[in-house]
DNA sequence: TATGAAATGCCATAACC
DNA sequence: GGTTATGGCATTTCATA
């Protein structure tokens, strides 16, 4: 499925860096990890054309821009048959609305993430996504009301 | 608590832009919003100082690296009171574990989201967070067993 | 207080060893 | 992987409205 990459040490704290700020010079990356500044761009380069780096962007205050609302969804299927939760999965994919979506152990079958303007549009989703798929059995809504901690960047899938 | 910066826009093509591509040269971002490369280097100088970009990061591939389990908790306190949610809130944000974590409506009372290398990992962070809190009633463990969609970052709060 | 234009300096790139 | 010459890009300064 996924490529397996060979990545040494070099190339891990090239990745520990950037994935706190990308926009730092090679010059510095250079120094910090002990390479020249030609390896530095040559690696990162490799790292990005072959998808280990998928993306480089800004990270955007949430609360600085338009109001939306976090909500989770506990959602449980008639049966948890492989086929039946693949063609679930399929759908989830497709929606904007869905921005996690995890296949977990338990009565629940689903975990959704869900960010909607609104509860109206949150009842769009689930007049959309949920009420009419016969596969589903049951789900249970969660309104956020605070939030804790979000992806945090620094803290995301820290590098070995 | 978060002060409030009026984005025009302009502002708001170019967080649009570069969310999903930070390393566009200015050049390419004036062309298309309509400015001279100047006034969006101003424009996004003054959004990084400002923090409504927060950071600038690369995105990588968390399959490409050691490997982790991502696990959603579900926890229910003794007692809904405010004061008792803020303690527990605060143990949460020191945890690195933690990738995630909200306050929600209905039974339970909050929803963490957590990425540990192992099972043992899973387990040192309950016996060091849920288990000792004498505020935890019960909690629910939610181990992910496929990931559907994660965090994607052309969706996560798009601007408007 | 914002933009647009031009000179400076930094940085990535590419072709060498 | 390192070194160097080249080109591109951001930064700074200034003029303008």
């Amino acid at each position: 499925m996924t490529e397996t990459v060979t990545l040494d040490t070099f190339d891990r704290r090239i990745l520990a860096i950037v994935r706190r700020h990308n926009l730092e010079p090679a010059r510095s990356i250079a120094d910090q990890v002990g390479l020249s500044e030609s390896a530095v761009l040559r690696r990162l380069r490799r790292l990005r054309a072959t998808g280990v780096i998928m993306a480089d962007v800004s990270l955007i205050d949430p609360r600085r821009l338009a109001s939306s609302i976090t909500i989770h969804v506990l959602v449980e299927l008639m049966q948890s048959l492989p086929h039946v939760e693949q063609l679930f999965a399929r759908k989830l994919e497709k929606r904007p609305e869905v921005i996690g979506a995890w296949n977990v152990t338990g009565r629940t079958d689903f975990l959704l993430m869900v960010t909607v303007p609104s509860i109206e549009g949150y009842q769009a989703f689930i007049d959309a996504v949920l009420t009419p798929d016969e596969n589903v059995r049951r789900y249970e809504t969660l309104v956020s009301l605070r939030e804790i901690v979000r992806f945090d960047p620094y803290r995301v899938g820290e590098v070995c």
